[in-house]
DNA sequence: GCATCCATGTACAAAAGTGTACAGCGCCTT
DNA sequence: AAGGCGCTGTACACTTTTGTACATGGATGC
């Protein structure tokens, strides 16, 4: 017959912890119980597996044998308990979205609001250039700017981010030709990011030439700029509410990011993730003049 | 908090099971037992992992997600469950002995004997050409014809194996020189067993000639020899005690082979473990002149 | 149609496990 | 030296889990 696989939980922890007070305390239960789950483990597996001093255990090299299987064993328990939590069909819990930089950025700003709207839900935003992967869970919901082909994904489109040219106030720029202003310093993303929103649009307006100032992330363009590095094409809702920032121009046609909220078919059921959801499209709509730059 | 691990097993069971009643059969448990302990799991987990129909219990998408993780740590668990079979540490359990082929027959020969004298193991021989790995818990013992160099192994010799050269009776051969005996048909190992006792002998002996009749195992060897294929180098204790052979010539003093009883440090020390050790010396000290070819 | 078998579900008594409180030992600090 | 702290071990009352027996429903065979 097999072990106890919960005991070998409590060998493991014991083994770990050195101590029946400290394993307790750990396991959350007595530390009679954690010495008499290790005596039942011991006997049914036929050996001992502790030497015990009068201050704490000492695994024997049985015991120690017997280690890696248990932690290959604690493992797997960790994936289910983390799959676990993504199965739950309450409304609390924690819900995660991924976006790329500057979308996470204006969720975030926005969590508080969320989170006083659905106070049960622990809310984490993932803010990354790369494409989260929701069959493997690493992620609850999306927000991209294309649908991808994978089945079992339902997308909802959320709107359009509009992008513009800004500067400080501070900076001395005059509302003048395209090459006056091509002559200008620019800030902008370095070239492993070059696919990132304006950055083609920024190289052909400048005639190839790239930006002086040259960064991986929003943040990074967003500080330069507002502090007078020189000019930057940045999307409208990170631009506009920036009283440190002025456009040149209008929006730029030519370069926008669709918003498309995405969600694995299996997990739009649970309240907590619709409940997310709904949240969502309704601050996008609430927000949409601002993100098409029409504020 | 952490799902108790032994409702997990209970799950993996009646997700393969389909039904409570052959879960609880296999668990050795009732059936109320398993409905509640997975009733348990799903409150736990907060997730329905099981549709409960009228005469099984089908798992849900779930259900399906947690399945690979729990058969990872039953993996895991049975892994635990034959390293135990070596831990411990009463007279009873399975001794698992390794030896070379013709050696494993000698042993198989008299497992019935050792069966009486220690009726609580069960025993395990496994013949095979190749090494063992006493460290990985692939045999309890080996026989072996070297020590190896490897730490925390313990050697004891048991004896020396002779070998001569056997033909049928029924086989017309006349005591003659050395090359009339070569030019008759021979039966041996094939080229990839030469190492074995006697081959390369052989080869010298016919002048580089191979033997009309090849097998790789010494089961071939003594069936077509006893049967009048030809001549063979076989160890004495197998030719020997065989009506059927005869010897040609006495034994062949630069062929033979030395047996090592092998054990690893750590399971000398188990009961039963050191009652098989002692009962095979004691056979082989009683089968020496069987070995050495005076019987 | 009736009897039988097999399934899940339910309730109660019995068995097993757990927590609480205490004892004894060793070590450290005042 | 005395007191405090942390450890393991033990015993008893309490709690939880389990097995047994029964009920209900559905399917199958005669």
């Amino acid at each position: 017959m097999d072990a106890n696989w919960d005991d070998l939980r409590v060998f493991l922890t014991l083994a770990r912890e050195g101590t029946l007070t400290t394993a307790a305390k750990t396991l959350g239960v007595s530390h009679p119980t954690v010495a008499r789950r290790v005596q039942a483990l011991e006997k049914q597996i036929g050996a001992r597996l502790f030497e015990r001093l009068p201050d704490r255990f000492v695994p024997t090299s049985a015991g120690e044998e017997l280690l890696a299987d248990t932690e290959a064993m604690e493992k797997a328990a960790h994936s289910i308990h983390r799959r676990s939590a993504g199965l739950s069909d309450t409304v609390s819990g924690t819900v995660r979205l991924s976006a790329e930089e500057a979308t996470a950025a204006l969720i975030a700003r926005y969590s508080a609001e969320l989170r006083s709207k659905l106070p049960q839900i622990e809310f984490e935003v993932i803010s990354s250039h790369t494409l989260a992967n929701l069959s493997r869970r690493e992620a609850d919901l999306l927000i991209r700017e294309q649908v991808p082909e994978l089945g079992g994904i339902v997308a909802r489109k959320l709107g359009r981010v509009a992008y513009a040219i800004y500067a400080a106030r501070t900076l001395p720029v005059k509302r003048s030709s395209q090459a006056a202003l091509a002559a200008l310093p620019w800030v902008g993303f370095d070239d492993d990011h070059i696919r990132m929103p304006g950055q083609s649009w920024l190289l052909e307006y400048r005639a190839g030439r790239r930006p002086e100032i040259r960064g991986n992330n929003w943040l990074v363009l967003h500080e330069a700029t507002r502090t007078g590095a020189g000019l930057a094409v940045l999307p409208c809702h990170l631009g506009d509410p920036d009283p440190m920032l002025r456009r040149i121009g209008g929006i730029i046609p030519d370069v926008f990011a669709d918003q498309w909220l995405l969600v694995h078919r299996d997990l739009r059921a649970l309240p907590r993730v619709r409940a997310v959801m709904d949240a969502v499209v309704e601050l996008f709509q609430q927000e949409r003049p601002l993100l098409e730059g029409r504020s």
